[in-house]
DNA sequence: GAGCACTGC
């Protein structure tokens, strides 16, 4: 193998860290810093006082990375090289350079707030962002100063955010290691498509005639205009394809592929020689296996050209050999988060430069390659941000502030915890609302012991607080299946395409319905079911559930329930066969739980007709999503009040997954929504404050559902419980 | 009566 770049600044490197705590490393694709910088400081003695660890975004890459330097250092995998992430750990008491997920090394610090046992933390692909990564960083730099002599930090990133990063770890040392990339060569248009799909399919066309062989990556923002891209192409080829050019296979790659997809990628990313075994093992479809073994990770057969139709997965998650050109469209769809309505909304928005420049990246990875942007190179330069807006400013943030607050960091102040980009104050207001309603911390911002128990748990707060209240009703055992399918949710369908959806014969006739109670109920009643077949495999195709998707409920139902006992000192029955007696029919202790749970999460149905208002939030009008399983009564009329799992703004704004609840154990929430007072939350932090009033004027000057409202929350309060009553009497 | 990018504990 060639000798990598990084190599040649190795004394550099180690000049560098020996005089300073932090180090920011620029490392290109290809320059090997992921499996090399541990390896240097290793070679230089770093492993004598304690482990090196390496943090990854994603589970692949910190398995894979930790087996090759096993490899390299030949030594057998999970003994002086290994890796953690979530199920799996590892590691042995000989290990020194470790492997992890960022995640893992957070739930670490919990335990050990100091991580005492590592010599140096390198954080890997910081430019990416995540949530866990940004806050990783806020802890280091914490970390430097309490173990100034014997903690080495470096964080890897972009060229264009290195400087950045520097800045905020008091103007450190930044090193630039080249990559080992081809150049490639960039293209802009000189406007911007009025039509996308018809410029990407302009752009293919000429790339197939004109240019010498090599395969094509596009990168579009959807499953649906992936779809419809590939067909476009399908005909377009087909039309010119009279012995004129080569022949080209055209390939959709979207994460809603079946789960195969996931497994081959990590067998492909690991170059398992029992390749072959695996894959019968993992009885793919003939479909499948033709998209993903043969066709995307195996060179095309000779004179053949594959047009690879892709969402950003293949940016960074999946690398797809023999790409020559890139054709980039520019937008990304994005999840984001808007404290003040509690809603998430799925957004197409402009990529950033750091993305830009990773897209174009895979045009090079074989030989020169050419990347065709379709914006001009006025609009790269002018529009387009140098880094993804960070995931902590796009999502809710009450998991994180419960963490926080569980490390008791004194010598911090939450509030003002240092981010690389602090999240709005707003954003955090919404995160001590959702923590003071589920009882995570008292009136005045502290954590409860409550809280306490929550940040133990891997899940989102008000899941952990279900956990919780379904402990004390003696319906835990439940609350683990629903807790747990939730956590699964977005693997558990078989993807459906428009096309996939036609030829399914019989769409899941045979599940359970939740019995009217709503969607939280149906998951456990297919858990249940699945329990009852003896979780055989071949249960879950015959009712379209992805059977991935099924084993990672059974795993995290294994863990939270491992925790919870633990938790509890004693034994609990936390066995999903438990017998199920007076509870079966109306799920009262669970819903109860649940209502506990997502204080935050209420919607109160209109007087008129089946549309809701949230409660709490600045109240909208929302909809219970045409997929639930909630039943209306003999009336058409839907439950009064119910909890849902999320808002989602698509054609409309929707609450996926819901719960009915009933009245009773609505008003202690109302009664605490009255009590709340988010000044006194977030404990004086001073420019929270003053964010917060202006904000809740905004609130209260809103109005529902034309039905004018008294202009002061308590009487709004006040007015819902008269409706609510008024109604109740009625009936 | 609708549809959803990607990760992770």
């Amino acid at each position: 193998m060639a000798r990598l770049p990084i190599l040649q600044f190795e004394e550099k490197i180690v000049e560098t860290v020996e005089q300073n705590p932090v180090v920011v490393v620029i490392g290109e694709t290809g320059s090997g810093k992921s499996t090399q910088l541990s390896q240097i400081l290793h070679r230089h003695g770093y492993t004598k006082s304690g482990i090196i660890v390496v943090t990854q975004p994603r589970r692949v890459a910190a398995v894979s990375v930790a087996r090759r330097v096993a490899q390299e250092l030949d030594v057998r995998l999970g003994e002086e090289v290994g890796y953690a992430i979530r199920f799996e750990d590892r590691t042995s008491e000989r290990t020194h350079i470790k492997y992890l997920t960022d995640g893992v090394l957070l739930r670490e610090s919990l335990s050990n707030p100091d991580l005492n046992q590592y010599s140096v933390i390198i954080l890997d692909e910081a430019h990416e962002r995540s949530l866990n990564t940004d806050v990783l960083m806020g802890l280091v730099k914490r970390l430097i100063k309490i173990r100034a002599s014997n903690l080495k930090i470096l964080i890897t990133s972009a060229t264009l955010d290195g400087e950045k990063v520097s800045k905020f770890f008091s103007n450190c040392p930044i090193l630039n290691v080249p990559g080992k990339l081809f150049p490639v060569e960039i293209l802009h248009s000189k406007d911007r498509p009025t039509s996308y799909l018809d410029s990407c399919l302009k752009t293919a066309i000429d790339i197939h005639v004109r240019e010498p062989e090599g395969d094509v990556l596009i990168f579009l923002t959807g499953q649906d205009d992936i779809e419809k891209l590939v067909s476009m192409l399908e005909d377009r080829i087909q039309s010119l394809q009279e012995g004129s050019c080569m022949d080209a296979i055209i390939l959709p790659l979207h994460g809603s592929l079946p789960p195969e997809m996931q497994a081959t990628k990590a067998v492909m990313l690991h170059a398992n020689p029992k390749f072959d075994t695996a894959y019968e093992h993992m009885n793919m479809s003939a479909k499948c296996c033709q998209l993903f073994n043969v066709r995307v990770f195996s060179p095309p057969p000779p004179n053949c050209r594959r047009f690879i139709v892709s969402t950003n997965i293949a940016e960074t998650s999946l690398t797809v050999d023999g790409v020559v050109y890139v054709i980039d469209a520019g937008y990304v769809k994005q999840r984001q988060y808007n404290p003040s309505t509690g809603m998430y909304s799925l957004d197409v928005v402009q990529i950033s430069k750091v993305q830009a420049n990773q897209r174009a990246g895979r045009a090079g990875r074989t030989r020169p390659g050419k990347c065709y942007r379709l914006y001009p190179s006025k609009v790269y330069q002018d529009e387009f941000l140098d880094v993804s807006v960070p995931e902590i400013q796009r999502s809710s943030l009450a998991g994180s502030v419960l963490y926080l607050k569980s490390l008791d960091l004194t010598d911090i102040d939450i509030l003002k915890f240092d981010f690389l980009d602090p999240p709005s104050a707003e954003s955090l207001r919404d995160a001590l609302k959702q923590l003071y309603l589920i009882d995570a911390i008292d009136e005045s911002g502290s954590i409860t012991t409550f809280g306490r128990t929550m940040a133990e748990l891997p899940l989102e707060p008000s899941l952990s607080r279900t956990l919780m209240e379904a402990n004390e009703y003696g319906c835990l055992s439940q609350a683990l299946t629903v807790v747990a399918m939730l956590s699964a949710e977005t693997m558990l369908l078989q993807g459906r395409s428009k096309s996939t959806e036609k030829k399914r014969k019989h769409p899941s006739v045979d599940l359970p319905d939740g019995s009217g109670w709503g969607d939280h109920i149906q998951l456990l009643q297919i858990f249940e079911c699945w329990d009852e077949n003896n979780y055989n495999i071949n249960w879950c195709k015959d009712n379209d559930l992805q059977v991935r998707g099924m084993m990672f409920v059974k795993d995290v139902r294994k863990q939270l329930a491992q925790i919870m006992q633990k938790i509890a000192k004693g034994s609990l029955d936390v066995r999903a066969k438990q017998r199920r007696k007076e509870n079966r029919r109306d799920y009262r202790n669970l819903r109860k739980a649940l209502c506990v749970g997502y204080a935050n999460q209420l919607a109160e149905r209109m007087l008129r007709h089946n549309g809701y208002r949230t409660v709490g939030f600045k109240s909208q009008l929302v909809q219970v999503h045409p997929s639930s399983v909630l039943k209306a009564d003999e009336e058409g009329t839907l439950p009064d009040y119910v909890v849902y799992h999320e808002l989602i703004a698509t054609s409309r704004p929707y609450m996926r997954n819901v719960c009915a609840v009933e009245m009773a154990w609505v008003t202690p929430i109302l009664e605490k929504l009255e009590k709340l007072d988010t000044d006194k939350l977030s404990g004086g932090s001073a420019h929270i404050d003053e964010v917060a009033e202006i904000k809740q004027t905004e609130i209260l000057d809103k109005k529902v559902d034309g039905d004018a409202v008294p202009d002061d929350r308590e009487s709004k309060i006040k007015a819902a419980r008269e409706r609510f009553l008024a109604r109740k009497g009625k009936n």
